[in-house]
DNA sequence: AAATCGTGGTC
DNA sequence: TGACCAAGATT
């Protein structure tokens, strides 16, 4: 009786060709694939060339855990208004937050505007090609410069993200749903399929993404429809149920100091000035966990504070500065 | 390294 | 109906 993971062995390197792609890689597994993708791709606006690194940049770190659907209205007005990262730079952080609107996690708009600062300052106003400088942009973290790299540059990339592991999780893996943290036969795994070739690199990222997004689905994927299907190891095993189902915790919310946090800040995305203690307390019962969540939002930078001359808070206000 | 950080759609 | 999930990063 052979695991699962054994069959994966078999399916990765048993029928490795004269490979055009990395080593121990079958080369129909990529035909397959990037046909698929050809032929299957979204018209995703970010995708468009003329969108450039910039809106490749502000994609990925809207896109990061939010559903396309939420993000494709919200970068369109994004990008008509702020074209350039100088401009994002030169916003108040007010309006960048109410231009993010409920896209979610909120600290990732000031920081896509710090991000906007340091690319203005320090790189010519143009989006760094270099991992490292990417990597050292606020909110840019090894998927969204590697995704950078392989969308906005073409160049070779591991791009590891939700979709991807899931997909060669299965493909290679032959286990339903990827482990909560990324391990190192993951990165292993997707260089050793990763295409040789810079734009066969980048096409292959994009297909991955794309197929765990559209067929390749957390739920219900609809293996029927899937290019590469006679070669998962997932399938093949019998497609088991997760194994990692008991380590996933799931994120609570209700009561919790996030909802809270969401709570003020959608009340001040809409208030034209200042709130008053009294008017935060219309959307959260006052106390402890209210004057922790507020505490919190100040310290991150999300809310600020207005004071009266004589010291005492007269209101609060998304940041204006 | 586990916790924290929004929001809304889906089944 | 509530749990799960969505192109993660940071501390």
């Amino acid at each position: 009786m052979t695991t699962p993971v054994e069959r994966l062995d078999v399916a990765a390197h048993g029928a490795a060709g004269a490979g055009r792609v990395g080593s121990g890689s079958a080369p129909d597994l990529h035909l397959a694939l990037l046909d698929w993708f050809a032929a299957n791709a979204r018209d995703l606006p970010w995708r468009d060339p003329a969108a450039g690194a910039w809106g490749v940049l502000v994609s990925e770190i809207m896109l990061q855990q939010t559903p396309v659907a939420r993000v494709e209205p919200r970068w369109r007005d994004w990008m008509a208004r702020w074209p350039t990262p100088t401009d994002l730079a030169a916003a108040s952080p007010a309006d960048v937050l109410r231009a993010w609107d409920r896209l979610g996690y909120p600290r990732r708009a000031l920081r896509l505007r710090e991000a906007a600062g340091v690319i203005s300052r320090d790189h010519d106003g143009r989006v760094p090609t270099a991992t490292a400088d990417l990597l050292a942009l606020p909110g840019v973290g090894s998927y969204t410069a590697a995704a950078v790299t392989a969308f906005a540059y073409r160049r070779r990339a591991v791009v590891l993200d939700t979709n991807v592991r899931r997909v060669l999780t299965r493909l290679v893996g032959g286990q339903a749903l990827p482990p909560p943290s990324v391990l190192a036969v993951e990165s292993e795994r997707a260089l050793d399929l990763l295409p040789d070739g810079d734009e066969d690199s980048a096409r292959w990222n994009a297909a991955l993404m794309e197929l765990g997004a559209l067929v390749c689905t957390a739920r219900a994927p609809t293996c029927s429809a899937c290019p590469v299907r006679t070669g998962c190891a997932w399938r093949r095993a019998g497609a088991p149920a997760d194994s990692h189902a008991a380590k996933r915790r799931t994120q609570a919310w209700h009561g919790t100091d996030r909802q809270a946090r969401g709570r003020f800040l959608a009340a001040l995305r809409a208030a034209p000035g200042p709130l008053t203690t009294a008017e935060l307390a219309a959307v959260w019962e006052p106390g402890p966990q209210f004057e922790r969540a507020l505490a919190g939002l100040l310290a991150d930078g999300l809310v600020a504070a207005e004071t009266a001359p004589d010291g005492g808070v007269r209101g609060y206000t998304l940041p204006l500065a």
